[in-house]
RNA sequence: GCCCAGAUAGCUCAGUUGGUAGAGCAGGGGACUGACAAUCCCCGUGUCGCUGGUUCGAUUCCGGCUCUGGGCACCA
């Protein structure tokens, strides 16, 4: 027996356990079975189970749970990333805590550190996942930094570096100063600040007096100017270009340029061109052949030994300057200015653009399967807009800054020759140099962009680059789930390593979800505060509850917000689902083995019971259609109402008097009924509220040992019941009706009123002569008479009006004259509107030529029933107000 | 500046081939001896942001506009 209330803390750990012990989320290559594939997004091993990982997990889940019982030999494969940037700031607090510094430790002594860090933490965001009941593989969990993975890796760099497309280089990079480390385009946020705009003249060499006026955001960088450059077209300055400009502060002689970058429009059109310190002027510098100047340290105090500012922090140096510049008269105004400046997105620090020696992978050619994969359909993204998005950055995409100085991640396989320069990249340190013999040789300080190795992760995982038959069999994969936030991070790159390595794309459809933002439209965050626990939401109303919540009415990439109020509403779902297995499972087990396993032929199906069994055929042909587009959200929703309204507030109603009636000879019919749509609906809930489903399935079903494994409902032919399906229907608007009639006039249920139920129609008369029991049950109506007239009926009876017959409700002193009179009007105005506009169509000789037939003939179909229902109420109100 | 999205019932949102607008929550009224008060029943005339157009017909398609959010680029 079921207890009373469904208590997911008791139920769910339990049958996790379970399902992993039978190791149901556990795949091996069959070549007799169709291959599903989910490809896990890894989350950091610093991480903890916050909301949005709680929705990108029950998406993939839903889906790999629906292929598994479809058949497919579903694989989701999880793992770990190491999170290079991520977890070495937090390794270097914790060790800060303790009065250790990174340095002391020294490289190997730090990655310790790491690796101990990983071993501690990294299992923690798993164990998060389980308990939202993601049936992933864990037998083949990864981690980024595993030796196969590692290997991946080495593989690419190699490959890429012999084909040219990994180059070293001193370009213009992204800096983070409190990092100290590189970073690359797609890690730099740029956030609008209000700053200043300082006009400085520079004066003109051999001219007394004259200036040129210049307009900067950061004076500071004056330091490191090589040029002042205008347009060539500006015609207020070409007699400047060629000549000499002395550098305040420096007294350094710096030319005039001419080029195209500068806008006549913008500041005075005059640009100080500082190459070491910005990307624009870095590049004007090339052109130009422009000595680059850097006047910045790592950790961006300025260089310059033998100046009074050397040693200070930029953000000091600019205000000395500028005091130095008022002060020798050479400032000419500040301006309020608001501007973008970009940040470190993961530390907040202003980026400083510095000229390095970094690694970078070319991107022009690696890019272009990228985008034809996408363009020609081989790849699908979800929503589709998110298209615009992946061309607007492969279009203007730039190479990729792959090097990073920290000491956790991959490292980069390079290898200097002390003794002659002489630069090896090689997967294994070669013993001695190649060019000159020496056997001194030091591997490069570097590692490599965290996402370098994640963008492996849909093969490496399978065991690229070895020929593994779980990389043939389960390659590509089908789908990949995750935040469009990191579309340019995470999924481009994915794409592009797929067809670089493999000759083929990673997944075919990349489903986007968006952020779960709390009940105000925020953004979840720490600092504010605001975000919500999943494990909290789990711990209070289930995996289910929390699971259900976050895919109901959400479209595909769109942002949702959390309510603990829409969480109650699911734990409310779960608690109707398992009231109402209770309440068959008690009635199976009253009714005697003989009855609730009884041979029960279609024959003995009454009309009700092919009633839900065909409403339950098309839900599980329109559930299965909506999951397999991806419309998990449309497709809860079905399954929700189909089991609150259809099957609980109708079908379980109906049948309550043949299962409390000993003699009813329907009893096993109601039963089996009950019972098989009961499991069909289960199914269809499973990949959304796995447990429940689960628990209820084991409990009342004893053939099949888990749900999971099951297969999932297919729509049959047998249960189709058009016939039945549309007379239960009007059964139903009739009870409607009455129990309408009931509210308005005030009848209350103790004062059981007999229902006459007047129709023409030999077959409508049929239909309610068959069941008048509903109306008793459902509408609590005490005798019932079907007949072919109003013969009989009094002027004090309440009437409802359906297509086809008219129920009146004798209600003899109850009646209110004036109400029904008054709800009669009501229903008279109605149908006014509905015939109004239906003739307003068929009266149309546009629409009667044009539209199509089917929608005609619909139209003229209403148009009878609504002059139908019309004429009753007409002939009814005349009555009344005789 | 360029691109994208949203604008629908008091609130939060669904609405996929253009054909009388839906749910949850909140609210009002009613019902408790047989699964369930975490329940059941009844109650919604919403200019589907504004404005043109296409169409017999537009919340749905196209153009313009307004407001809100997001992404990208960035002018020193």
């Amino acid at each position: 027996m079921m207890e009373k209330t469904y208590n997911p803390q008791s139920i769910e750990g339990k049958i996790y356990d379970r399902w992993l012990e039978k190791k149901y989320f556990h795949a091996e290559v069959d070549r007799s079975r169709k291959p599903f594939t989910i490809v896990m997004p890894p989350p950091n091993i610093t991480g903890q189970l916050h909301m949005g990982h709680a929705l990108d997990n029950t998406m993939q889940d839903i889906l790999i749970r629906f292929k598994r019982m479809q058949g497919y030999n579903a694989l989701w494969q999880p793992g770990t990333d190491h999170a290079a940037i991520a977890t070495e700031v937090k390794v270097i607090d914790s060790l800060k805590a303790k009065g250790i510094d990174k340095e002391d430790l020294g490289r190997d002594g730090f990655l310790e550190k790491c690796w101990e860090w990983r071993a501690e933490y990294g299992s923690r965001i798993i164990n998060q996942l389980k308990k939202l009941g993601s049936s992933a593989d864990w037998d083949r969990e990864r981690f980024t930094m595993d030796e196969g993975c590692s290997n991946a890796v080495l593989e690419v760099f190699i490959k890429l570096y012999e084909k040219g497309w990994i180059y070293k280089g001193s370009r213009i990079i992204n800096w983070c100063p409190l990092c100290q480390t590189s970073i690359s385009d797609a890690e730099v946020e740029y956030v609008e600040q209000e700053g200043h705009f300082w006009h400085i003249n520079y004066p003109i060499v051999g001219e007394e007096g004259r200036y040129v006026q210049i307009a900067t955001t950061r004076p500071e960088t004056l330091l490191g100017d090589t040029a002042v450059a205008v347009n060539p077209e500006d015609e207020r300055y070409q007699n400047l270009v060629g000549k000499m400009l002395v550098l305040p502060l420096t007294g350094r002689e710096i030319p005039v340029i001419a080029d195209d970058y500068v806008d006549k429009e913008f500041g005075t059109g005059c640009v100080k061109i500082t190459p070491a310190h910005d990307p624009n002027d870095f590049m004007v510098g090339q052109r130009h052949h422009l000595p680059e100047i850097n006047i910045m340290h790592d950790d961006a105090t300025i260089d310059l030994p033998g100046s009074k500012y050397d040693g200070m922090d930029r953000y000091e140096a600019r205000d000395a300057i500028v005091k130095d510049l008022e002060d020798l008269g050479l400032l000419v105004k500040v301006e309020k200015h608001v501007h973008n400046v970009g940040t470190h997105d993961r530390c907040k620090t202003t980026v400083e653009p510095l000229v390095k020696q970094q690694w970078f992978v070319k991107m022009d050619e690696m890019i272009k399967p990228a985008v034809e994969g996408v363009k020609d359909g081989s790849i699908q993204l979800l929503p589709k807009r998110m298209e615009k998005t992946y061309f607007n950055w492969t279009d203007n995409i730039r190479d990729w800054c792959i090097s990073r100085q920290l000491w956790w991640g991959h490292r980069i396989p390079a290898y200097y020759c002390q003794d002659c320069g002489e630069m090896i990249v090689s997967k294994e340190a070669p013993c001695k140099c190649p060019k000159c013999g020496g056997t001194n040789l030091k591997q490069d300080e570097d590692t490599l962009d965290t996402w370098f190795s994640s963008a492996l992760w849909p093969f490496s995982t399978l065991g690229w680059p070895e020929k593994t038959e779980d990389l043939d069999y389960f390659y590509p994969n089908d789908v990949l789930v995750t935040g469009y936030d990191i579309i340019f991070f995470w999924v481009i790159r994915m794409i592009f390593s797929g067809y670089e390595q493999m000759g083929k794309e990673p997944f075919k459809t990349v489903l986007f979800h968006g952020l779960v933002r709390d009940s105000q439209g925020r953004k979840m965050s720490k600092s504010l505060g605001n975000g919500i626990d999943p494990l909290e939401v789990i711990d209070k109303y289930g995996a289910d509850a929390l699971r259900l919540t976050l895919i109901t009415g959400n479209a595909p990439g769109n942002d949702m917000r959390f309510y603990w109020e829409r969480v109650e509403a699911s734990r409310n779902f779960a608690n109707k689902i398992w009231n109402a297995s209770r309440f068959i499972l008690m009635n199976l087990e009253q009714a005697g083995e003989d009855l609730a396993n009884a041979d029960v032929k279609l024959s003995d199906l009454q009309q009700a019971d092919k009633w839900i069994l065909s409403k339950c055929n098309d839900v599980i042909r329109e559930v299965t259609d909506n999951m397999e587009s991806f419309e998990l959200g449309i497709a809860v929703q079905k399954v929700y109402d189909f089991i609150w309204d259809e099957f609980c507030d109708w079908y379980i109603e109906m049948v309550k008097p043949r299962l409390y009636n000993e003699a009813d000879e329907t009893k096993a019919a109601a039963l089996w009924t009950l019972k098989h749509v009961l499991i069909q609906a289960l199914k269809l809930l499973h990949p959304y509220m796995p447990f429940i489903t689960e628990e209820i399935f084991t409990t009342i079903q004893s053939e099949e040992e888990s749900i999971m494994i099951s297969d999932w409902p297919t729509y049959n032919e047998v249960y189709a019941f058009a016939d039945d399906e549309t007379a239960v229907e009007l059964v139903k608007e009739a009870v409607k009706g009455i129990r309408n009639v009931r509210v308005t006039m005030n009848v209350a249920p103790s004062h059981k009123a007999s229902v006459v139920v007047v129709s023409a129609d030999e077959k409508v008369r049929k239909i309610f002569e068959d069941n008048t029991t509903f109306f008793k049950t459902l509408g609590s109506a005490s005798e019932v008479t079907v007949q072919a007239d109003a013969a009989g009926i009094g002027e004090d009876a309440a009437q409802t009006v359906i297509n086809g017959a008219v129920i009146y409700l004798p209600l003899a002193d109850l009646i209110d004259i004036e109400k029904e009179i008054e709800r009669l009007e009501k229903e008279q105005k109605r149908l006014t509107g509905e015939l109004a506009r239906v003739n307003g169509m068929l009266n149309n000789e546009r629409f009667m030529s044009k539209a199509p037939e089917a929608k005609i003939a619909e139209e003229k179909a209403k148009l009878a029933k609504y002059e139908n229902m019309m004429a009753q109420v007409v002939e009814s109100l005349a009555k009344l107000k005789k």
